[in-house]
DNA sequence: CGTTACACCTGAGGGC
DNA sequence: TGCCCTCAGGTGTAAC
């Protein structure tokens, strides 16, 4: 699920819960994919460390620990990091989960999907993460070490230049919409927004990427950072796992205009949305609009 | 090097 | 109700 936004929103929001805290024990799931670092590495590392800054790259989350070591978290398609507290936010009016102590607030209940939680020394709210499907990471990065799933990101999504999508597109003839999905190109772009800016700059998602022009590049990337900055804004898109940290559901699904609208009208034309593949992603657009 | 196909894993929803 | 199929917001790898 999550892209650029989603984890931005969750950046946002983890991080003044997290932030100045000490981890006093770490409870994960058994070894799978999903851990990089083996379950018991990571909790004996974790344990004593304090919370010190929690950055973004592309989809990859950084926690940056007193150490100086850093834990590197990747959402996958389902993952969920949220604190203690979140069910109860979505029952209770937020004004009488405000005013619970810390002590009665619904604490989450680990399942077999949670692969990691952190309590703390403080006993306040843990944090959790969960992965139903399991092609969330995570990774213990030891001070000073770098990542190679790092090194090979591209510029992040939000700070690129029409140039550089321009650049990047010179000796591609794969399709347009791959070339945005390609995170060594723009960090963060996935299956929604590139639909929903592909549609923006009236561009057809098989075009050959080579063949878009200087001003469609400059275009397309004007559209990436116009949906995510907006989706940002709305707590991202909470289409079927998404929540956010304190768990509420983001608002973009409401503002998608072809994304999973097979079938419906366009917003500009009228005309009925198509889903196609493209490079095995589901991909949505408008015949009209986008040729 | 670029491109494509597929594997990784679990669950939801549709058709019969 | 049950079974079988397709689909899902991502990414790493192998093979051409």
């Amino acid at each position: 699920m999550p892209e650029l936004p989603e984890v931005e929103v969750t950046r946002r929001e983890l991080a003044p819960a997290l932030l100045g805290r000490v981890i006093a024990r770490v409870h994960t799931s058994v070894p799978s994919y999903f851990f990089l670092t083996p379950p018991r590495t990571l909790a004996r590392r974790l344990k004593g460390r304090r919370a010190d800054e929690l950055q973004r790259h592309g989809k990859y989350l950084l926690l940056g620990l007193d150490s100086g070591a850093r834990v590197l978290l990747h959402l996958g398609m389902t993952g969920q990091l949220f604190m203690d507290g979140a069910s109860s936010v979505r029952l209770l009016s937020s004004a009488a989960a405000a005013s619970l102590a810390p002590e009665e607030q619904m604490r989450f209940t680990p399942d077999a999907h949670t692969h990691v939680t952190l309590a703390f020394e403080d006993g306040g709210p843990r944090m959790h993460f969960r992965d139903v499907r399991k092609f969330g990471k995570v990774e213990w990065l030891p001070e000073g070490q770098g990542s190679p799933r790092l090194d090979k990101l591209g510029v992040d999504a939000l700070l690129a230049t029409g140039e550089q999508l321009h650049a990047s597109t010179r000796k591609r003839r794969a399709p347009i919409k791959s070339v945005l999905l390609d995170q060594s190109v723009l960090a963060g772009v996935g299956n929604i927004y590139a639909d929903e800016a592909l549609f923006l700059a009236h561009v057809h998602p098989t075009l050959v990427a080579h063949r878009v022009s200087r001003a469609r590049c400059h275009a397309l990337v004007a559209a990436v950072q116009r949906v995510m900055l907006r989706s940002i804004e709305t707590g991202g898109s909470s289409i079927s796992d998404y929540v956010r940290p304190g768990g509420d559901d983001g608002g973009y699904q409401d503002e998608r205009r072809v994304y999973a609208r097979t079938g419906e009208p366009c917003p500009e034309c009228g005309a009925v949305i198509q889903r196609i593949v493209v490079g095995t992603r589901g991909t949505h657009f408008c015949p009209r609009c986008q040729r």
